[in-house]
DNA sequence: CGGCTTGCTTCCACCCAGTGGCAATACCAT
DNA sequence: ATGGTATTGCCACTGGGTGGAAGCAAGCCG
């Protein structure tokens, strides 16, 4: 399945490349954007498919990424991302000096509760999550280390959303407000309104509106120049009529713990 | 000055490239190896004077990274690692799987010592640390996640290399032992004496061979094929006379969290 | 202030590393 | 055996990569 050759274009197949203004460099970052967490582990093939690239080239790509350590075979031959590249990973500061800053207080916080605990900070027009602290007795969230949460159906998004630049806003409602769940907010201007709340008070609630049976509270990090850094938050067990009362409880603490990360970390 | 052109040298200087054998792909990874936990935000000038590229060069392929994602520019013009190496990072499968396994067993032995509880991998000849818990009540160590610890001086490193192939002891102990401290054993002998003490009770011990005033005991989470994959630990404070008997107390938590987390990441 | 150093950016003529089609080989399932 | 699919290897051709040099922008100092 060559899929749309087009060989009609001139003879002149001579080309070497296909697709001209492409660089090495962009060849091999596109070889490195395959892999996600659906796709972890890929055949040459997959690769090769997934990047666009034939697939001479792109085997001869992943050489040199395995040669480096970039990337590892499996013994089925299939390949995945390698040590290498996580090590580098590691080096990335909004990771760095925020995990290590808040760890101490997102431990206080799960010994407290039990519950989900998360990190994020704002990536595109998304939350991503940066640490979490879980537990079997937690609710089980499809959110891992690495993964992304949407900034309108979420406590750290709303959060992250709510003390980020207008423009952010309106982008993200351009786009459209997935819905989630039924009590996923879908109205631009019921989000606007939620935010508003959130700089008032300074926490973020989200009801079921991500997860059903789950609720969530959180509390932005803020910087010096009262730009967002990052979100701290839990998520919860959602206990029917007690809902209200458990966020209540939990919400003067995600915020007392997201004021002393943003001081320890200045 | 410059200027003088010296063509003398068989005219095929001519070539552009200086070294020619290499490939572009090398030279984009050379970028990013510029990078380390000592450096983790370097100069144009400081890239090119670690990759061994030309100024130009390396300006070109770091334009590539940045345009990527990869690498972000600070306000001061130099470079960092970005978040989008972090996420790919974090899909490396030795601290995807391993980690979500292990942490919770993690947190138990925090809870119980406040502590620092560590959790590597076997990487080349080290230690490959992939997760630490720690407090500002335990004791200060140098490694953090991310970074590497001799096999010969740790109580992980011990329990990684006792489970190991022959060949890496051979290889380790051919390198050198380096001495850390008074303590640390540096005659290949005696670390064999004590991998074979570790094989039969399962728990490998440091007693301040890495760092004065530090203790440690771990234990090596084992695949089903009786291979490594892993090794928990916990570095404790020395506290005098009372030394062996912290170990002793603290070696069957980490040998049964060890084990556990072998189970449950089978 | 003007000369001096250091570091970043831009430019471009030259040419070697990269390219990708193709064929051979390996590996399956039938 | 047989056909289909994935991987490996090859190699003629060329366009992306190269790096020296010159142009800027800042900071330093006598």
């Amino acid at each position: 399945m060559a899929g749309q050759r087009q060989p009609d274009e001139s003879e002149n197949v001579a080309g070497r490349t296909k697709v001209p203004g492409q660089t090495v460099s962009r060849r091999l970052l596109a070889v490195l954007d395959c892999f996600d967490v659906a796709h972890p582990a890929l055949s040459l093939t997959e690769v090769a498919t997934r990047s666009g690239l034939p697939v001479s080239t792109a085997r001869r790509l992943i050489g040199e990424l395995c040669k480096w350590g970039g990337l590892e075979r499996l013994d089925d031959g299939r390949y995945r991302i390698g040590i290498r590249l996580w090590t580098i990973g590691t080096l990335a500061p909004q990771q760095r000096g925020l995990r290590e800053a808040a760890l101490p207080y997102m431990h206080d916080l799960f010994q407290a509760t039990q519950e989900n605990i998360q990190l994020t900070v704002l990536d595109g027009h998304e939350a991503l999550c940066i640490e979490k602290i879980s537990s079997d007795k937690a609710v089980p969230t499809q959110t891992r280390i690495g993964g992304r949460l949407p900034l309108h159906a979420t406590g750290v998004g709303k959060a992250l959303l709510a003390f980020s630049a207008r423009e952010l806003f309106d982008a993200v409602t351009e786009a459209g407000l997935a819905r989630m769940t039924p009590h996923t907010i879908i109205q631009p201007g019921r989000l606007a309104a939620a935010l508003a709340e959130v700089r008032k008070s300074g926490v973020a609630y989200s009801c079921e509106e991500m997860t059903l049976g789950a609720v969530s509270v959180a509390a932005p990090i803020l910087s010096l120049d009262g730009g967002v850094r990052a979100a701290l938050g839990i998520v919860a067990h959602s206990r029917a009529a007690a809902d209200r009362a458990t966020l209540d409880r939990l919400a003067p603490a995600v915020r007392t713990a997201a004021l002393g990360v943003a001081r320890s970390s200045n």
